[in-house]
DNA sequence: TGTACATCAGTGAACGCGCGTTCACTGATGTAC
DNA sequence: TGTACATCAGTGAACGCGCGTTCACTGATGTAC
């Protein structure tokens, strides 16, 4: 796939070998600065703004000569995809390990925090991975394993609460029937951990909360509610850390 | 204000009085079928796509005629927009007058099953009143009565279990120091209805996780973790329900 | 170490398209006497 | 009831703009012998 050189050398993907000659290596910056200046042009007019051409004349090229680089625009929308996915996750990852990892609430409570400080910065980047989608656009499934990063890391806590015994008798129980059944594809990422039917319906809550709290404040929907979002998000997540059972 | 006209000849307004001569009525009529279009075009892609040309064009008029009933792009997606919350507005309000009003938390399950619902059926519509912001355009005041229909339901909604003393203890207490400086503005909202602080906080939760969960589903992050989003929406809400002290 | 060839980056012109908005205009429809 | 005038809907051309993508091309940079 055409992405992956672009992941490669943004470092965001696995470490694949550098480019050696200098040819590869100014392609490789070249490709990392479209992508970068993509990045700034999407934050000031949206995905549906984003143009092969500005990046071009900004990047001093002729148009014509992006294509060198990216073979579409599609293309270069997948990559901020990606690098939007990988740049998340990388915070996120980076803040959680930073937490003694028998406090459960609070890796979650950082997970969330992180979270929401990343999408303050780059809230342009966040309504490209969580916002509307883009019409005439199908993610390809090169997007889904960064797209998993904060949810692996999740269930990594979920099936820590577990081995630890720290599971409340409340979210300790199976679910039978359709509800079961709606949960399938959770349970199989889930397998092998002995995570509970019930703790992971509220583990998938708490992350869809995460995200539509963060949406909501972003997008404009608190500010007759809320005067201090910060104060705001801590209680809010404090309470679904509670309610997912987590301590 | 222009989009009055639209909004009132769509019936979504407050009633005003109908237009009288004929001239008046074709106005309405073509000005209602301008919106209409616009919607369906919307759908399709998406609002920054949305065209005034392709608009006229399909309805057969040249493009400059349509300035006669509306003054640009911009106004006119202010109308869809007020348009849109009107209509989710309505058919939220109408499903939740069904049922009786000592049944709360089945009133509070009709209203997320109503969203739902809707969402469901007009999926851009929904991406344009809660998904991501559109570049370069900033909603004018009158948007926001139509948005806090909803809210203000739920309000309702929590002012009726305070007044018929069924809260519940934890939710029952108020919030002192930055945190209910945090929630000024809902308290404000609130005002008269006796709400305590925790309440209301969990009210506001349950709103954004209402959005959040629809637009979650809606826009494709529940695709590997849950297999019917129905089933799965109906016993997060019920939860929320239970989590927010309705009963 | 030097030469011949292949590879690749970047150019510039072009194709064909769509857009929002303005403006002077024609005719039809309403209104006031 | 009839006429004169004002209002308004719709026309068609134009302005000025931007876009994605292709293609034949020129030179520079690497590679193999």
């Amino acid at each position: 796939m055409w992405h992956d050189v672009v992941v490669a050398h943004t470092d965001a993907g696995t470490g694949t070998a550098p480019a050696r000659g200098a040819r590869a290596r100014a392609r490789a910056d070249i490709t990392r600065e479209i992508v970068r200046t993509a990045r700034r042009h999407l934050a000031e007019s949206g995905p549906d703004g984003l143009s092969l051409r500005a990046v071009a004349r900004e990047l001093g090229m002729v148009s014509s000569a992006v294509y060198r680089y990216v073979p579409s625009r599609e293309a270069l929308l997948t990559a901020l995809i990606v690098d939007g996915y990988d740049d998340l996750g990388c915070a996120v990852e980076d803040a959680e390990r930073g937490v003694r990892r028998s406090a459960r609430a609070r890796r979650f409570l950082v997970v969330c925090r992180t979270t929401r400080a990343w999408a303050l910065d780059n809230p342009a980047r966040w309504a490209l991975l969580f916002g509307s989608p883009v019409p005439g656009y199908a993610a390809p499934r090169d997007t889904i394993e960064p797209a998993s990063r904060i949810p692996r890391l999740l269930v990594q806590l979920l099936a820590d609460a577990v081995a630890a015994g720290a599971v409340t008798p409340q979210v300790d129980r199976a679910l039978g029937g359709r509800l079961g059944a709606a949960i399938a594809p959770a349970r199989e990422f889930m397998a092998g951990t002995g995570v509970p039917d019930e703790l992971a319906l509220r583990g998938l809550m708490a992350w869809s909360h995460l995200v539509g709290s963060v949406s909501f404040e972003l997008f404009g929907h608190r500010v007759g509610s809320v005067a201090d979002g910060e104060v705001f998000f801590e209680a809010e997540m404090a309470r679904v850390a509670e309610f997912t059972g987590l301590r």
